[in-house]
DNA sequence: TCAAAAGCTTACGTTAACGTCAACGTAAAG
DNA sequence: CTTTACGTTGACGTTAACGTAAGCTTTTGA
C-alpha cells in the first residue's frame, strides 16, 4: 500500500471543490490533515473521508450525518455498549439509504411517464 | 375521482411538517392552494406536489430543483423546442439518480463492513 | 532574482429553508 | 359570550455551508 500524500490543491482538483471548503471541513473536524509546517499534507485516509463527505452530500447527508458516518468506519473502539449504539446507529442509516432508494425508484417511473408525455406531445405537433 | 379538499393543518399533520413550512412553499412558487375568503384550501393535484417536494429533500434536492420536478410533470403545454428541453431536463434528472443509486449502493456496502467489524469487536470482547 | 502561484489565518458576507414571534380575524364549543 | 383552536399576514431571527476578501509567508518557475 502506497502511502500517497496530497497537497490540498490536488484534492480540490481532483474532486472540483474549493480549498476553502477543504478546510472548512477541518475546521468542522471531519478531515485532520498532517502539517508540514503550517502546510497541510492529506494521507489517502483523508481523501478517502472527503470523498465519503461528497457522496454524502450528493445523497443530501449534512455535513454532522456525514461526521458520524466517518467514525462509523473508524478503527472499533469501545465497550461492548458503544458497540451495540453503533450497530443501531448503522441500521438508522441502512433504513433512511432503503428509503432514499425507494424514492428515486419511484421518481424514476415518473421521469419514465414525463418524458413519455413530452415524446407524445412532440408527436402530435409534428 | 373524489375531488378531495384539504386543510392547511390537515396537510401539515399527514406529512410532518408544520403550516409554515407549507406556506414557504406557497411563496416560493411549488404550491398554488384555492382560497376560500384568506383561507387556503389545498386540492389533490396540491397534495401531490408538497409529496413531491418533500420526496425530493429526502434525496437532496433544492427547492429551485423540486420545482422545476413539479414542473416536468406539468400538462404538457408548448412548442417543440421546449418539449427537447424538457427531456434533456429529464435526462439530467435520471443522471442524478442513477449516480445516487451508485452512491447508495456502495454505502450500502460499506455499512455492511462497518458493521461486521463492529459484531466481530463485540465478540472478541465476550 | 523576482514575480507569480500556492499556502496560511482571520473575519465578515451570503443564501436557503425555514423558525419564531406579533397582532389580528373567525368559528365552533362549552 | 368568551375561551380555545385554527387561520391569516408581516417581519425579524437562525443555522448550515460555504464565498469572498484582506493581509501575510513560502515556494517555484522563467
Amino acid at each position: 500500500m502506497a502511502t500517497n500524500t496530497y497537497s490540498i490543491s490536488d484534492l480540490a482538483k481532483e474532486f472540483d471543490v474549493t480549498t476553502r471548503t477543504i478546510r472548512f471541513y477541518e475546521s468542522e473536524g471531519l478531515i485532520s490533515p498532517a502539517r508540514n509546517g503550517q502546510t497541510r499534507v492529506y494521507s489517502d485516509t483523508d481523501r478517502v473521508n472527503l470523498k465519503l463527505i461528497l457522496r454524502g452530500k450528493r445523497l443530501g447527508f449534512s455535513l454532522s450525518e456525514s461526521k458520524e458516518l466517518i467514525n462509523l468506519y473508524d478503527p472499533v473502539s469501545g465497550n461492548k455498549k458503544q458497540l451495540q449504539t453503533l450497530i443501531e446507529k448503522i441500521g438508522e442509516r441502512r433504513r433512511m439509504l432503503e428509503q432514499q432508494m425507494k424514492d428515486i425508484k419511484v421518481m424514476q417511473h415518473e421521469l419514465d411517464e414525463a418524458e413519455a408525455r413530452c415524446v407524445e406531445a412532440i408527436n402530435n405537433i409534428v
